[in-house]
RNA sequence: GCCGUCGUAGCUCAGCUCGGUAGAGCGGCUGGCUGUUAACCAGUCGGUCGUAGGUUCAAGUCCUACCGACGGCGCCA
């Protein structure tokens, strides 16, 4: 028996035994009101010192908010209860009192005593709706790939050298040598296609980078998708159809905690294929019209991703973006090999980037010359190079970040909420 | 890393301009109230004012350094 089946009406004037927290207590002389959150819902229960007799009021009145607790009683349609059902308590017994001195009271916290107390900040409605929200993308990005008949093929946390080259990594011993944490599985995608076709990894990626910002987690999980045979177009394709199931599966099954945030969903609404496509050399253009003063050849920062974003209702993508300032491995663009065919999916409402992604090099000699280029230890790449002399294909795939993409969806103003334990520069506790 | 703002009770903040020995609301505790909705009412507990140094008869208040947080930028998918 939960408080959800009470609140879809399941079973009122039925006897429940509910076991849960307390949540918040009110009384009016001889009436207690007690809120209680189970996991799935949070309902008022009353207790009436008439009818409970001296003993288990008492009790009730010495209870202590979080205090957990079995209660039994009846469940009743009632006007004058916060959601329209509570329980009237027969019995109740305590599991344990919590401590008189739980820090988080019903008033305003700033945001670093909140994350000091994050383990205990997680029972709030509004950060567990955040968390519901975000295993729902999850489960959203998993059934969509499933579906399309993707097979997960996880990539190793350990590696042995780096990916990209320019971003730093946590480095860790591993038995007398040195490892470092993944910033990205697509490399070793890149190596599952050629046995299944079409994969993904799924798993928490690293970053080292000093940044302070509020989409900037050190800690935080990718997934991504990586297709054998597709081309340039069938990625952005593919992009679009999981961002709108995503969207769409979330907003169908979480409606209640959109609520809770008091999100308006209109805009999300919008969201379904086909997106908009701007190329880089557009966006340039679009952003000097807008008085910024941007040259082609720079990459675009937060107030550039804002602009472009806000200019489009659904999320848009920017493609071929300058090839000097793009990944090594990234295919060249045959009609101007100055640009890369890549894409970043940028989200609506002024958010930035959720998606980057990209044709990968298949050639085995261009491959070579861009790891040369880019100053590449050469030896470490011996086992991605062979992914092009044995059965290379044509192939592509992108990286999606769940907290960014957790953080427009909820319309957050800082990722840190959209991840149980954030992990930043300045925060390892709790 | 750079720029800005801030640091006073468990929490949120006022007091700093103009130096004179610390205040509110919330939370906790005690009591009251038989329908509360961030309940309300009365009482009560609670602070070496981020740290160190300096100026001064006297520093929460002025000066310097450091530490920490927040916001923005940079780095960065």
């Amino acid at each position: 028996m939960s408080v959800r089946d009470i609140l879809e009406g399941r079973l009122t004037e039925k006897e429940v035994e509910l076991r849960g927290w307390l949540v918040t207590k009110r009384s009016s002389g001889g009436v207690q009101f007690l809120m209680i959150r189970d996991g799935t819902g949070r309902l008022q229960c009353t207790v009436h010192k008439d009818e409970v007799g001296e003993k288990i009021f008492q009790k009730t009145d010495k209870l202590t908010q979080e205090s957990s607790l079995t209660l039994k009683g009846i469940v009743k349609v009632d006007k004058r209860a916060p959601d329209g059902y509570e329980v009237k308590v027969r019995d109740l017994q305590v599991i344990q009192l919590a401590a008189q001195d739980y820090p988080l009271s019903k008033k305003e916290h700033g945001i670093d005593f909140l994350m000091d107390w994050r383990h205990l900040w997680i029972r709030s409605s509004r950060q567990a709706a955040i968390l519901k929200i975000r295993a729902e993308v999850i489960k959203a990005c998993r059934d969509f790939l499933d579906e399309e008949d993707f097979t997960l093929t996880d990539s190793p946390i350990f590696t042995p050298s780096i990916v990209e080259g320019a971003a730093t990594l946590f480095e860790t011993p591993y038995f007398g040598d040195k490892a470092f944490l993944t910033q990205s599985g697509q490399l070793y995608v890149e190596a599952t296609i050629a046995a299944f076709g079409k994969v993904y990894c799924f798993g928490p990626t690293f970053r080292a980078e000093r940044s302070k910002t509020p989409r900037h987690l050190t800690e935080f999980w990718m997934v991504e998708p990586e297709m054998a045979f597709f081309s340039f177009e069938d990625n952005l394709r593919l992009q679009e159809e999981m961002v709108s199931y995503i969207v769409k599966k979330t907003l169908e099954k979480r409606s209640k905690d959109f609520e809770v945030l008091k999100r308006d969903i209109k805009p999300l609404k919008k969201v379904e294929p086909p997106f908009d496509r701007i190329s880089y050399t557009e966006a340039i253009e679009i952003l000097q019209k807008n008085g910024y003063s941007i040259e082609w050849g720079e990459d675009l920062g937060l107030p550039h991703e804002r602009t472009i974003s806000l200019k489009f209702e659904k999320p848009v993508f920017v493609h071929r973006y300058p090839a000097r300032t793009r990944a090594f491995y990234m295919q060249p663009d045959p009609v101007d090999s100055k640009v890369a065919l890549c894409a970043d999916l940028m989200a609506p409402e002024g958010y930035g980037e959720i998606i980057g992604g990209s044709e990968r090099i298949h050639d085995l000699k261009l491959l070579e010359q861009r790891i040369e280029e880019f100053g590449l230890p050469r030896k470490a790449y011996e086992w991605y190079l062979d992914l092009r002399r044995y059965g290379s294909v044509p192939h592509s795939g992108f990286g999606l970040g769940i907290e960014r993409v957790v953080t427009w969806i909820c319309k957050l103003k800082h990722i840190r909420e959209t991840i149980p334990f954030p992990r930043t520069m300045t925060r390892i506790y709790p």
